[in-house]
DNA sequence: GCCGTTTTCGGCCCGACTGTTTTCAGTCG
């Protein structure tokens, strides 16, 4: 998580650089590390103590002794020092939309304001009109921004994000010289939280396209609306972007439209070092203007010597030089799927049936759904005692029986307890086909205790699979604190899969400790964790995280066959 | 401040929209 905080730094470091007017590449070179930061999925305390931070992309001598300094002291002198020489209120003022480093820098000289809230008193006295370059709607534009930020702009999670996409774009079809549309932006790389929604359009007539939203229900207020593009905020504060291009120009615009920014700028780097110029209305060879490609993205890649990229890859995180080398992972795509486990019924806290899940499991084509109802601790979830979980293998067994392509495996969610015992005991695990070990108390425990307790879990010979190993909710609950390195390397010892939970609240692994799990070797596992039919589809979401671990069919238990699955069960157990 | 099948120095992605400007600066993605 460290690194989290030395990409925060990071970014205030390139803010108040920004501000004194200093060199725009050094400061990008600060963006950038912070981006990079961001999204690495390795162990920085690790790469730091081996002295191999300069691999990372990004990093140099300089930056890598900034991360060491922070890493031993907690602190970063450099952005102290820079954070004395400017007005106090500074970094604050920056965050407000809208207003840039040279607003800024104008508004502390000229009228001493150094905070949101003084900023705020002088644009409602009217002291910022009159200013160089400053009229009335500067100064309201100015409270408007003040206005988004104190309501705070939340992420919203892929569960909302994406039924409101497709929504939006069933709109945009409608509209007259529509001929294709796409989501584009984090949304289409499948980040698990969106900041703001974009799409697009191939249109011959732009203004109509981007009328239909702006007319509506989904606009409240219009923020920007040019010949190509769009911006508009929903009722609830999202913000959506439409951009509209022809249709020759579609592919080109869906590349650069869907980042990410750090990938785009790579990517036309390369292209200028071959003499090609990518913008959003295609490849360009920079002598003659000469147009190579730009109706599909696919092309888009060629032009340039790449492979296509998978949108949930582009992250600058490796995936151009991979393209580049022929070495992309065949990502698990929907169909490589099998089955589900971690489903909920109606003995526990689910609400269908045994019957109603396996004819939905049947109807998604797959082989086998793992029935995983709760233990007898967690009460409020009505945990099954030994005498009910007797009964419902009674009932899945006779379900079996009447044949049919779809197995429901008998299973149970059992609590891993807070000695890292098991809530079933082991003679009644042994008679299970696939038992998921989940912590649901004592998330206070501290990291040391908690690790232990998975640990003990994975330990069990019948514990298959640990489900969502952080505990997190998204917007709820922050993840309780537990050491992934050492949870892998258990996990990879001793044959346990580690869940890719598919709710969009929780997608517990993340992306990037899925990446790292895989790397340890471990086997992962995706599961909606179901408790209604309908959630089946959000496999979707758990799909995604896959993909941007970089995961191939061989490291997602789902992939297997029924047969290799319970191989790959009974190979723990008869260890 | 980073980085190199053109370089260890001299480059560093590219364009849209707004507001206030008669030609562009600032901000954003």
């Amino acid at each position: 998580m460290k690194q989290h905080e030395i990409a925060a730094l990071f970014t205030q470091m390139a803010d108040l650089l920004e501000y004194r007017d200093e060199n725009p590449f050094r400061i990008r070179a600060y963006r950038r590390a912070a981006q990079n930061l961001e999204s690495f999925s390795g162990d920085l305390e690790r790469l730091a103590a081996e002295r191999r931070l300069r691999e990372l992309s990004g990093i140099g001598a300089d930056l890598a002794e900034k991360i060491e300094e922070y890493l031993q002291t907690g602190k970063m002198r450099a952005v102290e020092s820079l954070k004395r020489r400017v007005p106090p209120g500074i970094l604050e003022l920056l965050e407000v939309p809208g207003l840039g480093p040279k607003t800024a820098k104008l508004l502390t000289k000229r009228l001493r304001v150094s905070t949101v809230g003084e900023l705020e008193e002088a644009a409602k006295a009217h002291r910022i009109r009159g200013l160089p370059g400053f009229g009335a709607k500067k100064e309201e534009n100015l409270l408007k921004g003040i206005g988004v930020l104190a309501r705070g702009r939340e992420r919203m999670h892929l569960g909302i994000a994406v039924p409101l996409a497709n929504e939006l774009l069933a709109l945009l079809r409608r509209a007259p010289g529509v001929s294709r549309v796409s989501t584009a932006g984090s949304l289409r790389r499948m980040r698990e939280t969106i900041g703001d929604l974009d799409l697009l359009a191939a249109s011959t007539r732009p203004l109509k396209a981007m009328e239909a939203l702006r007319k509506s229900s989904f606009c409240a207020r219009v923020l920007a609306s040019g010949r190509t593009k769009s911006s508009i905020l929903t009722p609830d504060g999202l913000q959506i972007d439409l951009r509209v291009v022809p249709p020759e120009s579609f592919g080109a615009a869906l590349q650069y439209f869907t980042g990410s920014k750090e990938h785009n700028v790579r990517l036309r780097e390369l292209a200028g070092r071959q003499g090609l110029k990518v913008n959003e209305y295609g490849v360009f060879r920079l002598k003659t203007g000469k147009r190579l490609a730009g109706r599909e993205e696919a092309d888009v890649y060629k032009a340039l010597g790449l492979a296509w990229i998978p949108p949930e890859l582009r992250e600058d995180c490796g995936e151009i030089d991979a393209a580049k080398a022929g070495r992309l992972p065949s990502l698990v795509e929907a169909e490589d799927i099998r089955g589900d486990f971690h489903i909920h019924t109606r003995w526990s806290d689910g609400s269908d049936s045994l019957s109603r899940v396996a004819k939905a499991g049947t109807a998604r084509g797959y082989q086998y759904l793992a029935i995983c109802d709760h233990s007898p601790s967690l009460k409020v979830a009505h945990g099954m005692p030994v005498r009910r979980l007797r009964e419902q293998m009674r009932e899945i067994r006779a379900l079996n029986a009447r044949g049919g392509p779809l197995r429901l495996l008998m299973g149970a969610e059992v609590d891993i307890l807070g000695d890292g015992s098991m809530d079933y005991p082991d003679a009644v695990l042994a008679d299970l086909d696939f038992v998921v070990g989940s912590i649901h108390s004592g998330f206070g425990q501290g990291e040391a205790a908690l690790t232990r307790r998975l640990i003990a879990a994975m330990r069990n010979p019948y514990v298959t699979l640990i489900a969502h190993p952080t505990g997190r909710l998204m917007g709820q609950r922050e993840p309780y604190p537990v050491d992934l390195e050492a949870v892998f390397r258990a996990a990879k010892t001793t044959g346990t899969a580690l869940e890719l939970n598919a709710h969009p609240r929780r997608l517990d692994l993340n992306d990037a400790s899925a990446r790292r799990a895989r790397e340890a070797g471990v086997m992962l596992a995706l599961s909606t964790d179901t408790h209604s039919v309908d959630q089946l589809e959000q496999i979707a979401f758990g799909l995604a995280v896959a993909r941007r671990a970089w995961l191939e069919p061989r490291h997602l238990l789902n992939c297997f066959t029924l047969n290799q699955l319970l191989a790959w069960v009974g190979r723990k157990r008869h260890k």
